[in-house]
DNA sequence: TTGTATGCGTTATCAA
DNA sequence: TTGATAACGCATACAA
């Protein structure tokens, strides 16, 4: 509960030189700055945030708006987050805005209102043109990580190109019977449409055929979504990409259910290397769900030092690891199996 | 950036009676009331925290520390944390403090010192005693959520509890051969010791020898040791009750990989009910952390109201769950098989 | 029921 | 290089 004051009365100085020589600013001699932070060590002082967020209109604080945060992805992105602004010495509050639920409305409509922050975090947003309004009318600096169109700084993954290589992928081993799980789904994400016209694209360019096969991007749901399309064998694929890693291991778990081994029957692909994938010897691409927030945490931050920063959109590209879930159809051998265990990058 | 002085000349009052329109406090007739909310509304005028904590001292805001923000225990309790905090207005500023970081000694140096809030929530933080001493030393009211042990409100699992009735399911099917997998691990949590404690003392109430098998508790961790477990023709057991779902659902990928099916050649029981233990047919002792995370935030808002409020200890009982994953061993038929459909309360 | 005046703990401005 | 003093934006005790 010491301020400042009993700093300054105990180094023997005025507060204002006892302010100077705790915030670095401004002139103060070397002897008496060194009795002042010495005084504050001993007296345990730590400045009012309150106070200092009123005399200077920093708050030291940034504030995370997400749609979830017991996703993968999401719980990635803010560990990255924190873990960036950890060392720059900001703290992190967290704003959970969930599609549909009253709570989101109330987020936008108060809490962000109150500005507790110097600057704003979206996270998989996809905010409804209103809601983006009201995010703009904040007036704080703010960056996204996928979710957000347009007029802000942006990083994320380049989906279409993530899909197409997936896609690629499976083409190379000699797979012409490819088909897409994940998308397609009531209150599923943007990107499972745009990872889907990936791959769509991509088959019309090889001048194949495309199989869409709605799912959840979950892995039950990924599960389920499998056990239909393997369970009848006029629709079986010898290769599958999935939107994401979560739905490829459910399509994994499915083909094992049915007998199916992979990847001699069955070839499977996601995208996200998430925590499972290598237990499941899963070839996915590589996206590091946890580098786009520390660069979206770096972003902001150095928005705070050049509010002139010009607005930046970062893609980055997945990078392929190719595990024991691919390999050549049933039909053709080993041709092009060499490349089976190298790792690529970008 | 409208402030209160604007409100009041647009309603035509003074400053203290805008400020008691708009908070409530103190007397305000209803026509000069509506007249200063209507000039708020017009303006969006929205109240500075800063100058409010200033102010009153209150900073309508909860720390919240857990050592993972991306496990799913974790990532379930702070969506209950955040649920409940948002429905009472109260924002939520998160620390992360993982154990053996740099940056947990930087969250108890610096940024919790700050004391940015008005309360603080940790989770299965596990903190060492001079931890322990810093966020008493806080001067803040705290509630916990698993992790501290004695002079601050608590709520968590009873775990010897579960452990006991989980491996009393077993028993009561008729397994005498049974393993426990989990804990004993470098870097574990301190509970799932506990739950090893609990199985022991109901296996040797039982006159039956028990059989630990460490394994960290994640998915590949219970996959790994449930391989080497149940490779070994001679180790091998007939039940299995795992420290957590996600080691349940690494034994029983496990045993699938094995050629062992579940639960005809080997039973698993785990603990939490994880949202992929319906898809996996497991049987579990549900614990819900999102709910101790809303018990533990309505706790501490309790304790905001009246701060002498006796600190209070919340064990809570997980159900059983019985799904598939379980049922008599091989050689016992179904004599209490027709247990295996019903779902029962603590 | 309303207005005036003061304080909350810092930083920042200006003289000294 | 330092010190007195005025903001910062609001809530509140006290006076009217």
């Amino acid at each position: 509960m010491a301020g400042i004051a009993d700093v300054a009365r105990a180094a023997g100085v005025s507060k204002a030189t006892a302010s100077r020589a705790l915030t670095g600013s401004g002139y103060v001699s070397e002897p008496t700055k060194a009795r002042v932070q010495e005084a504050a060590a001993k007296l345990g002082y730590v400045a009012s945030t309150a106070a200092v967020s009123l005399a200077t209109g920093k708050t030291k604080n940034v504030g995370v708006v997400m749609p979830y945060v017991n996703r993968w992805f999401f719980a990635e992105v803010l560990d990255g987050i924190q873990d960036a602004l950890l060392r720059h010495g900001y703290d992190l509050t967290l704003y959970d805005a969930r599609p549909g639920t009253e709570g989101r409305v109330r987020v936008f409509d108060e809490f962000l209102a109150r500005k507790r922050f110097d600057g704003l975090i979206a996270v998989g947003l996809e905010p409804s043109d209103n809601e983006l309004d009201r995010l703009i009318a904040i007036g704080r600096p703010l960056v996204s990580v996928v979710g957000v169109s347009g007029t802000t700084s942006v990083i994320a993954l380049d989906d279409v190109n993530a899909a197409r290589r997936a896609t690629e992928h499976l083409l190379d081993l000699g797979h012409t019977n490819i088909a897409f799980v994940g998308g397609g789904v009531e209150g599923g994400a943007h990107v499972d449409g745009i990872r889907l016209e990936g791959y769509e694209a991509t088959m019309a360019d090889a001048g194949l055929p495309a199989c869409h096969v709605p799912s959840p991007a979950s892995l039950p749901g990924g599960y389920a979504a499998s056990v239909d399309l393997l369970g009848d064998v006029r629709r079986r694929p010898t290769g599958i990409v999935a939107t994401c890693d979560e739905v490829a291991i459910g399509a994994i778990i499915a083909a094992r259910r049915l007998g199916l081994p992979v990847p001699s029957s069955l070839s499977v692909v996601g995208i996200d290397n998430h925590e499972y994938a290598e237990m499941f010897s899963l070839t996915t691409l590589e996206q590091s769900p946890r580098e786009q927030g520390v660069h979206a945490a770096e972003l902001l931050l150095q928005r705070f030092r050049d509010p002139d920063a010009p607005v930046v959109e970062m893609r980055l590209q997945a990078t392929l690891i190719v595990r024991n879930s691919t390999a050549p159809p049933a039909g053709i051998p080993s041709a092009a199996a060499g490349v089976a265990t190298t790792r690529s990058v970008p």
